[in-house]
DNA sequence: CGACCAATGCTTGTATACAAGTGCTGGTCG
DNA sequence: CGACCAGCACTTGTATACAAGCATTGGTCG
């Protein structure tokens, strides 16, 4: 360790390059969009070469990303063999919906008795964007997300969403499939309104018992999809291979 | 995409090479494992190089597993300038410390009415295990592990353990800085008795109240480590620079 | 005609070279 | 003596080259 430079100081100016504007980060983020939004179907064959040519950088920002993906489970890679987009695995999905179920309801058990008011205003104005007539199935993806996790960090516990966050993946995609048949989910708008209503009246019993049966509702789902499409699934080890789709990338 | 190899079947004959006996595999298990025994202490500078060279691997594998550890929260990387094994923030202690109780306690809610007979006999020759004398320390958190692993099990919803293991590494450092006081954590293994006779007995109540008691007093020994401490936590921006350590790797 | 087997294209894993950026250091100038 | 500033050593990010292995393919041999 001659004469160069030390490890430097340990402070907040190491904060602002926290601000990861690198390739792998927006490598890693376009292909998580594109495959919790199915653009990449569960199955479809993930070649590093062609997905470093088709965005314009070297197969390292790429690979990094399958890594990352893969850890969350969105990804398996196989190595010498190649790297796919995960089926859903129905157990993995009864583990996110285990875990998420649990969270949730603790949060909803450790509400304080004041509420935070800029948090509250930000629920009601989210309720009222559900609601709104010609929404979008991908606004309503995003409302439904911000929703939960302004519940979760009106209990003081928001962080904990980002666990939540890594762990539904697979609930993510199945949930996407099952929207993906009803015209709007408008009665997952009316369940939230629910738990709002029981968190404001301070009925902890009964915000539980909504959200549980709100979660729950949103599990049938799955199986109800798996019936109809149960070759994007795990397990049936036997299925279609599903072939190098070929994947546009505008 | 002409003459040759497309995209293989997805049959179990992967999951055959889902062994990963790569090096990536091996640099990351050796990191993480001195991450959370603080044989990396927090603060303590990571050099890809050093690393590597140290390995006897290249960067390649060293990088990629900093990046997963990364991810984990366990170490933090700044572009340009750095890796340095996280510090232990009090926010992310107390997240993982409400995940693990909601998800461990829900399961317990979750427990069938007929218990699996070979798990029970191996949480009993676990606890049987955590009261034997001279029990080293590192055993007794392997033990640790694997009985609210298997209590887990119990409730049919094992395979979360995976995402409770990823999230609470913050929480294992904390604990460990806070065992290391103690000579030896008799009133833990008490307690896990406490909680198994509970579940036995069928008494979800009983059992919810003696986990609950436990987590918390684990949690506590966190709390009490910081004030001993500071200097290993974060938010302290101030502190000691902890300058590159000298790591030896024997 | 069927079974076997080598050639070949692909895959990911690893190693290395180069690029861009940061912080310390030490000399220099006012 | 103090402030400034150029240079250097080190960092991670990215690109590329090479290595090892699997699966399909197409030919050959029985």
């Amino acid at each position: 360790m001659g004469g160069g430079a030390v490890a430097p100081r340990y402070d907040e100016r190491m904060a602002r390059s926290n601000r990861q504007r690198t390739s792998r980060r927006a490598v890693y983020e376009t292909l998580r969009r594109k495959v919790l939004t199915l653009e990449l179907p569960p199955g479809a064959a993930l070649s590093e070469n062609e997905l470093a040519a088709a965005l314009g950088v070297s197969r390292t920002p790429v690979r990094e990303s399958l890594i990352l993906l893969s850890q969350e489970g969105l990804v398996q890679i196989f190595p010498q063999v190649g790297s796919f987009v995960s089926r859903v695995d129905p157990a993995k999905v009864a583990d996110a919906q285990f875990l998420r179920e649990a969270v949730e309801l603790a949060a909803l058990d450790d509400l304080p008795a004041e509420l935070d008011a800029d948090l509250v205003e930000e629920l009601r104005r989210n309720l009222a964007e559900q609601e709104r007539p010609g929404l979008d199935l991908e606004d309503f993806f995003e409302l439904d997300e911000a929703f939960h996790h302004a519940l979760l960090r009106l209990s003081g516990h928001g962080s904990a969403w980002a666990t939540v966050v890594s762990a539904k993946g697979h609930l993510d995609r199945a949930r996407r499939l099952g929207l993906y048949d009803t015209a709007t989910p408008t009665g997952f708008a009316a369940q939230h309104v629910e738990i709002f209503e029981a968190v404001l009246g301070g009925d902890a019993a009964l915000a539980r018992s909504a959200m549980r049966t709100h979660l729950r509702a949103v599990f049938d789902d799955v199986e109800r999809v798996r019936a109809r499409s149960p070759e994007l699934f795990a397990k049936d080890t036997g299925s279609v291979p599903v072939r190098r789709n070929v994947v546009v990338w505008e």
